[in-house]
DNA sequence: ATTGGAAATGAAAATCATTTTCATTTCTGC
DNA sequence: GCAGAAATGAAAATGATTTTCATTTCCAAT
């Protein structure tokens, strides 16, 4: 197989959060890096084996990766106007690690988004 | 756009736990009902705008639908085998209620999901 | 340095769930 | 009955992901 792919590893870093295999692969791009949409997806399949990076799935079915273990943060979203704010979330890590444990389960992740509409959007 | 179809609703509860598109119309399709795949699609996606059902995504991205009680509740799932449990999100309300408060956000809903491998699964 | 095989690469084709298009059929209320 | 709206479904389009396969790059042993 491969072997973790020190410019994708990078790029997903350098992304913050969440990116998808087509994202790491835009990114990459504009950034003038030369690399083919196959090797990124080897490379994140890799990585994922490796358990460098988690992999969940978007709303719409895309797989979105991140760097295991980063702090990560969610997000509250306006409906309306599409304005986001990072949040943080240590009520909810409390809670995961709880229902996890509660049930037996290992190795979990968990996504947790708010959705409303923002100060300016509410007229 | 559609009403709730009964025959969709009906297969999807007689499958038991979650089912997808593709499997609905598959079932229906064996127990001879007469039926095309795109509005097996538009059925579920109905049902679910209608909050009659749950949709997830199984781990390769397939989306699986589920009845649910209408309780709003959270998911625990099991990456590997599609376990899946309800679980109370008090703290999580909680936590959506405050974070909406503290930047000003109004009318907010939020999604939880918990991934990770099952007892069983562990192994 | 040369070679030979293994691993990596990526373009193009294949796959597969899902969505869209659009022509046809089925309901509705009038 | 009739017009317009809604539903239906076959076929084509879409879009992410995987597979194929020919080529290139690496690397260790000579």
């Amino acid at each position: 197989m491969s072997r973790s792919h020190p410019r994708v590893l990078s790029t997903l870093e350098r992304a913050g959060g969440f990116a998808s295999a087509q994202e790491v692969y835009r990114r990459m791009q504009k950034d003038g890096e030369s690399i083919g949409l196959t090797t990124v997806y080897r490379a994140l399949q890799s990585l994922v084996a490796e358990k460098v990076v988690d992999v969940l799935r978007r709303e719409d079915g895309e797989a979105i990766y991140r760097l295991c273990g980063e702090s990560h943060h969610h997000h509250l979203v306006c409906t309306k106007c599409g304005k986001t704010v990072e949040i943080e979330g240590g009520a909810i890590e409390k809670w995961a690690k709880t229902m996890a444990a509660e049930h037996g389960f290992r190795d979990v992740v968990h996504t947790a988004e708010i959705f409303g509409l923002c100060t300016k959007c509410q007229k």
